[in-house]
DNA sequence: AACTTAACAGTTAC
DNA sequence: GGTAACTGTTAAGT
């Protein structure tokens, strides 16, 4: 039985039965992720943030839009969409097709690996600017992702809150008194969301007025690829 | 054929 | 008096 829905770095690690109820339990506490000492690992994720601003390469045009409630915006955030070749990733209405991996991209892939025990073709990055770019409420429930692998985030500048919420205390239905789980996602650190995180769970990353600096978001993710229609 | 909505604006809560 | 936290959209895609 799969027990644990999300798995964050420091503390963070629950039940899924757990997570039903509504009672969150901590079941582990788990140190660093990296196999390197703090202030080594501090100035990795230094040296890694300051490489993928010179590489990575964000979407414009049709890539750099949404569509939601029959209206197309762009996106209040940068986005990019990285993996192997040919493939594609489908969310909002708008079709992203994977760019080659970056020499800095596949290190951080590979090391999420090593982690993990997983293995990742394709990668999310969104970039916030400051304070004020931000990613509403939603679920990664795309077809395309494959529902045995988690997806890995990996945070890199300005600490941000993200906040979960039970799909049963939003709109209408907010029949249950389930609180929001909120945390923050550090400079370097790693948050594995595990089935089904991402059927009952919504996320959000919201505007933090205060937050002056920018923050890069990977999110690794296994992909199968729908050839049919 | 229901069901959902990675966005915003507007309102309430603090 | 500001930020933060909820609500309601809306027509197209799944």
């Amino acid at each position: 039985m799969e027990k644990c829905v999300i798995q964050g770095q420091n503390n963070h690690s629950w039940h899924s039965d757990a997570l039903k109820k509504g009672q969150w339990k901590n079941i582990e506490l788990e140190k660093d992720v990296s196999i390197k000492g703090e202030e080594e690992a501090e100035e990795e994720a230094d040296h890694l943030f300051i490489q993928l601003e010179d590489e990575v390469m964000y979407s414009t045009g049709e890539e750099a839009k949404v569509k939601v409630f029959g209206k197309v915006y762009n996106i209040p955030r940068k986005q990019a969409t990285y993996g192997d070749a040919g493939l594609t990733y489908t969310y909002s209405g708008v079709t992203r097709s994977a760019c080659t991996w970056t020499p800095t991209l596949e290190y951080i892939r590979d090391a999420v690996t090593k982690t993990t025990g997983y293995t990742f073709n394709f990668v999310l990055i969104n970039r916030y600017k400051d304070g004020q770019d931000h990613i509403g409420e939603h679920r990664d429930d795309e077809k395309e992702l494959d529902p045995l692998c988690p997806i890995a985030s990996v945070s890199l500048g300005a600490a941000r809150d993200f906040i979960f919420r039970h799909r049963d205390t939003r709109g209408k239905q907010n029949c249950r008194h389930i609180e929001p789980v909120k945390m923050e996602l550090a400079h370097g650190s790693l948050l594995l969301m595990n089935q089904p995180t991402n059927t009952y769970w919504y996320h959000s990353l919201p505007v933090r007025k205060k937050v002056l600096l920018p923050r890069i978001n990977l999110t690794f993710r296994r992909i199968v690829q729908d050839n049919k229609k």
